[in-house]
RNA sequence: CAAGUAAAUCGCCUUAUCGCUCUGCAUGAAAGUGUAGGGAGGAAAGUCCGAACACCAAAGUGCAACAUAGUGGUUAAUGGCCACCGGUCGUGAGAUUAGGAAAAGUGCAACAGAAAGCAAGUACAGGUUAAGCUGUAGUGAAAUCAGGUAAACUCUAUGUGGUGCAAUGUCAUGUAUACCAACGUUUGAGGGCUGCACGUUCGAUUGUUGGAGGGUAGACAGCUAAAGUGUAUUGGUAACAAUGCAUUCAGAUAAAUGAUAAGGGUCACGCCUUGGCGCGAUACAGAAUUCGGCUUAUAGAUUUACUUGUAAA
RNA sequence: GACUCGGUAGCUCAGCUGGUAGAGCAUAACACUUUUAAUGUUAGGGUCCUGGGUUCGAGCCCCAGCCGGGUCA
């Protein structure tokens, strides 16, 4: 797997976002929370991701595109390192749930917490 | 030199690594891969005006409603902009201004005051047969003249059909013209997107409201070459216009235009001291059909013209 | 994207066509009571969301902005 987020490991269809918070679990890592659902895709890829943050705590759309494009970045770059060996198809929806503007380390470290913590979470079931 | 006024411009840069999106070309059955190039703003924001464009009864008539309000010009158009006149503010450069009509009518004016209409008349002085008959004072934003007030109703002039790219067209997928209640309906219900009326047209597999539900919410076009941008000349006080030359400059859709590292620039502060070191800051803000304006936010930097004060020549 | 309603005391709201801003609850003091609660009396508390304009005078009229609700596929 390569550090590339094309298009078709983006999370973009409505109906499948949708039912992704209405039946989906989640396991989160403060500021971060991640919604995961095991479900089948017809383009062949295993994983669709898509990030989002809460217009109700940040107003400004520059702050909000500078945090989605911090979680796709640290997404993109971590990846590999966990869904290498990945199996199941799952569509993922990460969240920022944090009220202050991060920077990249925090978001990093947390990135990896909240991807190992889905990964043993998933094995456990 | 200090303080200020107006107008205009810019608003971080370089390198490396890893990415995102669009377009062309090559390759491939396809997914993709390779390669070349493009990729946020002066406000992209607010949605306050004006248009383009699209659809909606022949885009009908009247009323209502709304907007604008000195004069002239400008423009595709405007409630924008420019020039001039008048008012207000400022020593000044300048700023600001919804600035028509009170002899068409209706209304309003707290407190004070005799009185802010339709009825009266305070104090002092004068004056007369008599009398608010005359003058002054006092109250108040305004006091005998009928005035003020129209960002009070109103009148006058001018203008406005409605809805908006979630418009609209094509394709795909799926379904329920079902059920319950009330009211109405070939004696014309109801629809043709308007607040009302009229007119016109369609019109019987029946309409409206409420309840309880079913289905879709994908793709393509619209979608970016245009009242375009840059520059020069000419006309005009100016807004602006004309002509020549050059140029092609985002098109996403849970929504791209980025992340990290290093170095530099600019500004403020501190230290030594006159160019180094340290530390901090580097704004407001992110296209969503497209243009012309307006309004609001904005660290800092630059240029031009002018005013006032002080000093020197 | 298109519309629409509101902002007044610590809280919930009045204030309708302009003339000194009120009510209830809450707060404080006093009285009553052995004390508290309840009750009674009194007091304090307001940039009427912000900035301009019209007016002699704006919570109210006009313009611009800020904030918070709601509706429409």
């Amino acid at each position: 797997m390569k550090f590339t987020f094309g298009k078709k490991d983006k999370l973009k269809s409505q109906k499948l976002i949708e039912r992704l918070f209405l039946e989906g679990k989640s396991v989160s890592a403060y500021p971060l929370r991640l919604v995961y659902l095991q479900t089948n895709f017809d383009d062949g890829s295993t994983l669709k991701t898509g990030v989002s943050v809460s217009k109700r705590n940040f107003k400004s759309a520059v702050h909000r595109n500078r945090i989605k494009r911090l979680l796709r970045e640290s997404y993109r770059l971590n990846k590999r390192l966990y869904f290498n060996n990945i199996t199941t198809s799952y569509a993922l929806m990460i969240l920022y749930i944090g009220k202050d503007k991060p920077d990249y380390d925090t978001v990093n470290t947390k990135m990896k917490t909240v991807l190992s913590s889905f990964l043993e979470k998933i094995s456990r079931d």
